[in-house]
DNA sequence: AAATAAATTTAGGCAAATCTAAAAATATGT
DNA sequence: ACATATTTTTAGATTTGCCTAAATTTATTT
């Protein structure tokens, strides 16, 4: 019934993505690190979820989400994915320009219009940054997936997403010219700084440590 | 510089409807009954409005909009205009179904947003009630209507918008099946209750005052 | 295990946006 | 024009969401 406000949604989110899908405790420090606000404000807000019934919280041990707060989490950023797929498809915004906006969008309250949003995209898998998009019925598919940095040598795969999707790692990779769905081979490994030499299609290109732990591959 | 508020907006936006666009003196109890809140909270807020340069404020003598008002309040009708196209020609929304959720997307923050989504819609000049679009710079185009309630006899006209946009009247025009661009001719004004008779088409139909003093036409 | 550091919570305040009740200004009726 | 009614404003509270500073709890070091 009473229905969860902006902030609340975003910190909703936060607790989600920092404990692993909700599943985790999360700290009160890394929220406030994540959100930008205060550890103070955070407690203030735990408290009130708490009442609610969306989190866990017990007092300096952290929170977590329950089945609800979980919900309520997987149903906002169903609408952030969707918004995103909505921009860059049909209105030709390039993937490192959807973020804000759609942290707008998804907070837009209307069961009909996210529904109708889904069936005029025609119901997509996957954001513009490879991040699956949560179902109608709340279902999450978790895809195996792993960092170029953690590939094994000689190993190849298919750049599917991303984990770091700020606009500058974004803008990287297009001017590198990687893009989801390449094939990535893995050919050396310099143990020095952990910087990559590897194959993307047939260009070779030497990528930093940073780089390479933000690259999500399936393994082929 | 100093962004507009959610709230903000909509007292704007009151203003503006209420004030033949924004260019009238509106009374604070008028504002409040639109609003649906206590006269005491719209002074306060048209105080704070007042400070800002959006309004034009003199105690117990109404408020208009200021040229930075009009010019806000216009780019908000713009967004909520172009929603409604949206919902409507791209996700099959009914003419009475849009309104609620247009008035959450209009506070969307984001020009480039706007002027791809009116790109995308092909910059529409009106919305699905046949109100017109303001464009980008801000001009608002005033078209010559007339109400159907203060047609002379054996005129006739084509029917380019409502007044009234409520989901009960818009659904009434569904069931009678009268929509815009339909030619439309006064055939007779029953003086006692000042009901009319009218030709849509080739149909004979009998409406109220009420629904005729919430159609527009335009005379031909 | 005591001392120190780090994380977390409490306490007290502030701004936005609302409310109710009371006071002040304006409008209306006879 | 004077009394009454209506409209509008002020005063004082409340809720949400945030802040800073101080207190408390937990973690880390030596």
């Amino acid at each position: 019934m009473s229905s969860t406000s902006h902030s609340e949604e975003n910190y909703l989110k936060a607790i989600f993505h920092l404990g692993s899908e909700g599943t985790q405790e999360v700290s009160t420090n890394a929220i406030a690190r994540d959100i930008k606000t205060q550890p103070s404000s955070v407690t203030d807000m735990m408290q009130r979820l708490s009442e609610k019934g969306l989190v866990n919280y017990r007092k300096y041990k952290g929170v977590s989400l329950t089945d609800l707060g979980r919900d309520t989490a997987l149903s906002i950023i169903r609408k952030h994915r969707l918004w995103e797929v909505f921009l860059v498809e049909k209105l030709n915004f390039s993937w490192d320009e959807v973020h804000d906006v759609a942290e707008q969008l998804e907070h837009i309250k209307s069961e009909k219009l996210v529904n109708l949003l889904d069936e005029h995209l025609g119901f997509p898998q996957y954001d513009p940054h490879g991040d699956p998009i949560p179902g109608k019925d709340g279902n999450y598919p978790s895809r195996d997936k792993q960092l170029l940095s953690q590939l094994p040598e000689q190993a190849q795969g298919v750049c599917i997403g991303v984990k770091d999707s700020s606009a500058s790692f974004l803008k990287y990779l297009d001017r590198n010219k990687i893009s989801l769905g390449d094939k990535i081979r893995l050919l050396e490994r310099e143990d020095f700084d952990n910087s990559l030499l590897i194959a993307v299609g047939d260009r070779k290109i030497k990528v930093s440590h940073q780089i390479a732990s933000n690259l999500y591959l399936k393994i082929i």
